[in-house]
DNA sequence: GCGTGACGGTTCAGCGGATGAACAATACGC
DNA sequence: GCGTATTGTTCATCCGCTGAACCGTCACGC
């Protein structure tokens, strides 16, 4: 599991504890499958807890609620988070000047063109 | 197989066509298996070809080259992936803008601290 | 020529993560 | 109670990737 579907569950359950796993892997683009073990992998760190109560209307389910060390970790998560996106926006810069130049190569000769 | 794998193989052989297999693969990064898939891909395309003079001092393997269909199609990609990148770089744009705010948040009421 | 070693391309059994259909458990309305 | 709907859980299956092993070829020494 990446660090990135890691955060981006506790990020998720943070707002809205009580959404069920079919949606949660809808919203997050993973599987059932892959969800319910992310979540199960968060509750053995002890940084998420299944209550059985809730769910506003609808008793069904779990509401899967941040435990004090899971907001902590959490907030980690979103300064370490922070940080390598700002390294990969850099890097994205690099790459997109990189290929502006090659573009503008081409627009220079764009002697080889069909006929 | 990924059109960025496509893209940065074409970019290699535009300027490296006399490199062997194994070298390319860890350039790219991937696997030599993978590698060997992806060029047998573009030559099937006809955009590359593989001739079996060259590679400077040592005349054994293959010089890659680009065809001019090749040639072609390295621009198409360089330009779709130009535009590709730039909408990336926006929208890390705004999760770093999302994640800073969330950083703010965190300091503004660090209550639960450890202790 | 022949043997041999090194190098490069090709293959493919095996691995690992992801998938989602099927199952089990629970709550609701009747 | 019973049937149905909803949700969590499991696991057979798939799929792409890996890299060790294999094969062909070339260069060198004899």
């Amino acid at each position: 599991m990446t660090d990135e579907t890691r955060y981006q569950l506790l990020r998720r359950l943070a707002t809205n504890p009580d959404t069920n796993q079919r949606q949660l892997a809808a919203e997050l683009g993973i599987s059932l499958g892959k969800l319910n073990y992310c979540l199960q992998a968060l509750i053995s760190k002890g940084w998420v807890k299944a209550g059985n109560f809730s769910r506003s209307s609808n008793k069904k389910g779990y509401a899967y609620l941040l435990t004090p060390s899971g907001i902590e970790a959490k907030a980690r998560l979103t300064i370490a988070f922070l940080h390598r996106k700002m390294a990969e926006y850099e890097q994205l810069h690099q790459e997109i000047e990189t290929l502006r130049q090659e573009v503008h190569a081409l627009q220079q000769k764009p002697a080889e063109g069909p006929q």
